[in-house]
DNA sequence: TTCATACTTCGATCTTAACCGAAGTATTGT
DNA sequence: ACAATACTTCGGTTAAGATCGAAGTATGAA
């Protein structure tokens, strides 16, 4: 029985209030600077560089220099899973939770992470895009040719996000929905997209919301099922979606 | 973001190397005295109750008096999940390890997860499970009229477990295959139909071995498939087992 | 009643690590 | 070159809590 303390040193990284607030901030996927992640965990710069630098070895964020800026995300979904699962356990446990105000709801249903498409409407977004072969699925999602031409003649310039460094897909860990929408340069183009046409604005913090005819013109777009049939499912599942 | 502090005070809890141990060893569901809990963490019978006393106002155990025992459990599977989870993620970050002796090698073959059967075997089961369509997949299996036929067949009063509090079905994340197995009630039950059948048996710790007839009687009974197909992997993803 | 077992509570010690001020490094901007 | 920004490292303080010895309570056995 020697698992209990390998268990006790990751459950230890995450029990400190500093470094737990940081990796709850992360939690959507977002990469975030040293000096937001002391911001958000209300600590000094020094404080949590320290901290940062043990989730590091841990392995539990994967750090990228950019300038004279360090951004830390998440090293991978299982991270933001066991969060969740901790914070259910807390929940059922009856640890004090304020939870859902309206601003709440508005939230779960179309945020900005990082800069693209968040919450119910992203995941959707994801779904229809893969149920449509858009994008073919797997670790590294890839934009097929069908993809290609659709978002060009939406209005993205395909080539030249391929020719940035930024990859052009990337799965995003929905927080609220638990499911994977689309990152990367393609899943910013498409919000400044639906944003230039005013389907969408931005409201208080990351709130964002679809004006109704925009959301119309958004389902119909790109063909957003009612709900969440049995072949979306399944193509959720097979691109890690859980 | 007032949810960090929460989760930090949960995984505070499971940090400590002592409760850990504890913790880990009451994962197969058994009840235990304070004085085998402090046997297993290594510590004093005072430092023990004072663990276990902070475990059970946060709800993580349940304690009952018998005589001048007091046993104590998980207070439900979520816990026991919540401490695979962390082993999976310490695992693939790296975490220490003495890794893979043979009794490593055992653990992943077969282990007795809570109270059901986890490992290769236990995915490997509900994997054929899923595919003879003894229960329906999706968010809460489900057992079908075929499997309720099965399982009494088997052995199983699936009426008697069905008037129980205790949800029959149960997808439970498997630490080292990384899929789901199944828990609830009938996980629970299979396991013990099969030890009564001494298929299998328990070693020291959560090492369960199965006999080399009670192995093949097991992949007869449930017609496991050799290894992982093609329309097994498929029923998988449909039961989001990634 | 008396003793033993199982456990809890109290009190003191001691280790760990979180924290921040101050000083140092690296990168960008002017 | 000089200043500003972003971050890291070092050192000393402080607070939290893990540990155990000793004493107290409850239950069972002789």
């Amino acid at each position: 029985m020697k698992d209990g303390p390998v268990v006790a040193s990751v459950a230890a990284l995450l029990g400190d209030p500093a470094r737990a607030n940081m990796l709850t901030a992360l939690m959507d996927g977002r990469a975030l600077t040293v000096s937001e992640l002391a911001e958000a965990a209300g600590v000094t710069l020094q404080t949590a560089s320290g901290h940062l630098a043990k989730l590091k070895v841990a392995n539990l964020l994967t750090a990228e220099k950019q300038g004279r800026h360090r951004y830390f995300r998440l090293s991978g979904p299982d991270v933001a899973q066991v969060l969740e699962a901790l914070m259910g356990l807390a929940e059922r446990t009856g640890a004090v939770r304020v939870r859902t105000g309206p601003r709440d709801e508005a939230l779960r249903a179309a945020r900005i992470c990082y800069d693209h498409l968040a919450g119910e409407s992203g995941v959707r977004l994801f779904v229809a895009i893969c149920h449509h072969e858009l994008i073919a699925g797997g670790d590294v999602p890839k934009l097929t040719s069908k993809g290609r031409d659709f978002f060009n003649n939406f209005g993205i310039d395909i080539a030249a996000l391929e020719k940035a460094r930024r990859p052009v897909c990337r799965h995003c860990l929905d927080w609220s929905e638990r499911r994977n929408h689309l990152g990367g340069a393609l899943g910013a183009a498409i919000l400044s997209e639906i944003s230039a046409r005013k389907w969408i604005k931005r409201d208080a913090g990351r709130v964002l919301t679809f004006s109704r005819q925009g959301f119309k013109k958004f389902q119909t777009a790109f063909q957003l099922t009612g709900s969440h049939g049995k072949s979306e499912l399944l193509h959720l599942a097979l691109n890690r979606s859980i």
